[in-house]
DNA sequence: AACTATTTATAAGA
DNA sequence: TTCTTATAAATAGTT
């Protein structure tokens, strides 16, 4: 919050985290009294700091009070036995709810890719038929999309590399010029392998030179020579 | 604390202490938020509006959690408390877990039905494809194996239906007979409604006979008077 | 703990 | 309710 936004996560420095917390920890106090005075609320809060300390704050009398509403809010208002029991049933039939849900999910998609068909009437499979055809209409519409994408993202770099090619083939020309005329006799320079125009052929030379293209395998060379031919 | 500080002290207009409740209220959950991420300590805000709502922030799992925490620390953690708890949240995993499964399987059958594919790949793209030619072949296999399935009831169902004609037309016959060889003046017999063919046309009698075919609505008799024909 | 540069929060108005 | 704005308040880093 000052000299530099404060990222939303643990502060990894133990004592910088423990200045903050006795800082922000009385900030939010004195703020939930605040809160509680100028809009006549009932607040309650509980600040649970790592060394088993308890901080807390209610505008009721005390915070027991403010729990013993917070239970009478949540429908629970007898005494132990009672108290968890409602929560837990809400969850469990939460769960169960989700259970229903989920497996009535599964058996649809199931039923989408073709599986556990036995109970399906002619008509449900109709159904089933012309929603699958629509979705592979659409997904291979989504397919043909995505690939020409990639086709054209891969011509694009391929003008790239031609351009790029083309720029190199000038320069080595240019180089290729500036050696021939000082120096007649030493001439062919490598040249790049493949895609070689014909006009970029090397000028054969009157001398005998032997010129050699290396490729990548160990052991194999490609020879030009040219020794028999200038004689 | 803005455009001259504010009396801490009950707001007493409605409408503006509606107003600050509102804005305070989010200003102090974020703070409480803020302040058990930055510290990661447990935080537990409970507000209760006037007018009966709770709004309530607690960064363990759940207030009655903090709760449940808080009671532990005032050292009133009874028999009760200890058994049902650990039950709760086992169950709120369960939940949770539940939740996200279902979140899942709701996203992989969208795809499948051809929806929110924006961050497909091709390959992804492919596999749903594939899957979805698959899904279309078993359930176009089941539809007509399902149509055919029907036919072939139905024909059965002919078979049986013209197997009874048959039968039917035999006993017609067998009657027939009896009835005119031993008194030629005494015919016309019941005949099975529809389906006659020509060669079953009931034999015209020489005699005045009276024939009426009687159907199953009440008042109406099927009687085939034979009185004045035996006279 | 005090200081301060900045960020946040927010009261009032629209 | 939400947005805007002027200003109060909170606070991160420093001393």
């Amino acid at each position: 919050m000052v000299r530099g936004k404060t990222e939303m996560k643990r502060i990894e420095n133990e004592t910088s985290r423990q200045v903050t917390f006795s800082k922000r920890r009385n900030g939010l106090l004195k703020k939930a009294f605040e809160l509680s005075v100028l809009c006549d609320v009932e607040v309650a809060l509980a600040v649970f700091c790592p060394r088993g300390r308890l901080y807390e704050f209610s505008s009721a009398t005390s915070l027991q009070k403010s729990i013993d509403r917070y239970k009478s809010y949540r429908k629970d208002n007898n005494v132990n036995n009672k108290t968890v029991q409602p929560d837990i049933q809400q969850v469990k039939a939460d769960t169960v709810s989700l259970a229903k849900k989920l497996e009535a999910l599964e058996v649809s998609k199931l039923k989408i890719l073709g599986e556990n068909l036995g109970g399906c009437s002619a008509e449900e499979l109709n159904c089933l038929e012309v929603n699958i055809e629509k979705s592979l209409r659409i997904i291979r519409g989504k397919k043909t999309q995505v690939l020409e994408q990639q086709i054209a993202n891969l011509k694009e770099k391929e003008r790239t590399l031609l351009k790029d090619n083309e720029d190199l083939r000038g320069k080595q020309r240019d180089l290729e010029a500036s050696l021939v005329v000082p120096a007649l006799n030493c001439v062919t320079p490598l040249q790049p392998r493949g895609q070689l125009a014909p006009e970029q052929e090397p000028v054969p030379s009157d001398e005998d030179v032997e010129t050699e293209l290396y490729i990548g395998l160990p052991g194999v060379r490609c020879s030009n020579r040219r020794s028999g031919q200038a004689k």
